[in-house]
DNA sequence: TTGAAAGCGTTACCAC
DNA sequence: GTGGTAACGCTTTCAA
């Protein structure tokens, strides 16, 4: 009976630091030191301690815990991705993630839609929450407000893209490069007419691949008549819808650059439903799932997502632990190396003049003649 | 002069309510009105609050709001994901942060990774934050825990497993009705050989797929020396060792079951590192990006992951509606329905037995005369 | 090694 | 409409 009314008396219901104390029969500083690891706690204190939280099954409540707290952290990092699932994001997310547990940090993930109003909004909800640091994939326009908006104990990573009126750490792929080995591995296979189909221009990933694709067709000198380029093309289906207009007009390209994984998706279902895939080639920036069982096999610059997401995040507690030491590290711009993969998509050659005439048809017969040549 | 040591001696540099109140002239109390939306105040002081926030770039500090906060709400929910890498699960993910996002709620989201203790940790994190409410996958075991951890006040949504021991809304798929249903396809079209792959046993879509599986091919009178179950294959790469063992059997299946989209990459890696993809039928739960260009198409039992976050999402919201309302709705079982996709790989008939010999020697030729037959 | 008291920046309650 | 003042549940400071 007494031990009932006890517990049907304990407060308004919700456990608190100060009924584990009393429970205890310690201060709620000693509470505190015991949930934090501080030192200058005697074992059996702490044990008595351990078993309170346990028996009354308390969790701390972390915005009262963040509210006093400015040298110590919140443990947790805000992580902005374009969406969380594009396979690309997704993927760099994850690595974060693993990152950021083994150092006990929650990662708060928000798909930005490149939408800078979104944008905005997210970080100032992260600094709202007072995360450590952030690993931000910006879009299109100025990131200057953040000079505003984030505080200088806060470290910023820029993953993917690079931003504009804001420095800081930079962790990307070789764009331009990639791009331009890409476009090369179709110039040197004879082709001269060659459409490039890239995101949304103001997306900095997109103009970067584009000047990379550029200048490619200007080391072979190629006329600006003779290539295409298709601009802001964001989901698989506008580019399938782009390539099937490209392949319809009088002077079609013999071979495709795709921007990103997205586009890539919708150039291999466009050349499908044509019949084509075996006679337009086509070299794609990302890695695509099952990209290599395709027939044919869709020849890619592959960045790598893990790679990107690992560093990003390692990077982040580097400049964590260095501010934490009262030092900061340069801002640096890392940038991972892209691979070319080989895989069939990419080494098709241009086809004849005739068997382009002749395509609308019999596509596929072209296609036939085109692997017995 | 005197504005300029008035901005230095601005406090501690923190920008707080009291700054914002004074700058506006009006109390601390008119300024929380402002931004939270609350009703007397006119509308000549409020256009003055929000003047001195934006000239002082106040942030409200989200874990002194979120302290006091106990009717109103911290406008967030906690997510629960296997993976956020796992394609259904970021797709899933995507659909959530979209239902979130208008009616202004953030999502934080955590990776499972099949693990218990993760799992645990991770709603405890989400309590510790006040999330409004949880949507979560969870692990093999029990989810009894949840009645101490998760305040009646905060609801609980379930999503893609059924949990133990705790009763709450969950919105999942037609696991049985699903296997069953790309079972009996395969049994229909004469194969009597059949291997089931699926994920760990201890995962509740694993089992329940099991149990459509052994269902179909109980329908059938399908002796049990004559299938075959591989269990707790939890990767691609996995899922491609299992299927080249069973092949390199004395009496090989005519026909695969894969219990997953990470399973049926593997499976399809594995029949085309063999070169029998056009011998050995296969289906897939799950449908994979692509599925439909690979050759032969694979046929597949696809659920909807947009339309089980989006549901999962909204169910959260309407049980937070209610909870406001006073009341609580009652925990539903919401099965989203399967779909079986035609393309090719579940329709390929069992190899004949002398096919079957030759298979080893010349799969591509035994392949070929599979389907001129 | 320990704990009492003073915040942290906001919201809740109640008086004006 | 408006603004004090007392919480909220913890961390920090400092004295013991």
């Amino acid at each position: 009976m007494t031990s009932l009314s006890k517990s049907i008396g304990r407060g308004s219901g919700r456990v608190t630091i100060r009924d584990v104390a009393q429970q205890a029969g310690v201060g709620i500083k000693t509470v505190s030191r015991v949930i934090n690891g501080e030192p200058n706690v005697s074992a059996a204190t702490a044990e008595r301690v351990k078993a309170a939280i346990a028996q009354l099954q308390w969790e701390p409540d972390s915005h009262a815990s963040n509210l006093r707290r400015t040298h110590t952290r919140t443990k947790s990092i805000g992580l902005l991705l374009g969406s969380v699932d594009n396979p690309f994001a997704a993927t760099t997310h994850r690595a974060i993630e693993d990152v950021a547990a083994s150092h006990g940090v929650a990662v708060l993930a928000s798909s930005l839609d490149e939408d800078p109003v979104r944008e905005v909004a997210a970080v100032e909800n992260f600094i709202r929450r007072k995360v450590d640091g952030l690993i931000l994939t910006t879009s299109t326009g100025n990131q200057s407000y953040l000079e505003e908006l984030v505080p200088p104990r806060i470290p910023v990573v820029f993953i993917d893209r690079e931003p504009f009126g804001y420095e800081a750490d930079v962790v990307r792929s070789d764009n331009v490069g990639g791009a331009a080995l890409g476009t090369r591995h179709l110039l040197a296979r004879g082709h001269r007419r060659i459409a490039g189909i890239f995101d949304r221009s103001g997306i900095w990933t997109a103009s970067q691949r584009k000047i990379g694709f550029l200048g490619a067709l200007e080391e072979f000198d190629i006329p600006p008549d003779s290539y295409t380029i298709v601009d802001d093309v964001t989901t698989a289906e506008a580019a399938e819808a782009a390539v099937l207009a490209l392949l319809g007009s009088p002077a079609p390209p013999t071979a495709i650059f795709a921007g990103q994984n997205l586009i890539s998706i919708g150039v291999v279902r466009a050349l499908r439903k044509l019949g084509r895939q075996h006679e337009v080639a086509l070299v794609s920036f990302d890695d695509i799932e099952l990209g290599d069982l395709l027939d044919p096999g869709v020849t890619v610059i592959a960045q790598d997502p893990v790679a990107m997401g690992r560093t990003a995040a390692e990077r982040l507690f580097a400049q964590l632990a260095s501010i934490h030491a009262g030092e900061q590290l340069p801002a640096t711009d890392l940038v991972l190396p892209v691979e070319l993969i080989v895989r069939g998509s990419g080494e098709i050659a241009p086809a004849t003049a005739s068997a382009t005439a002749s395509a609308t048809t019999s596509a596929r017969a072209s296609a036939r003649a085109q692997r017995d040549a």
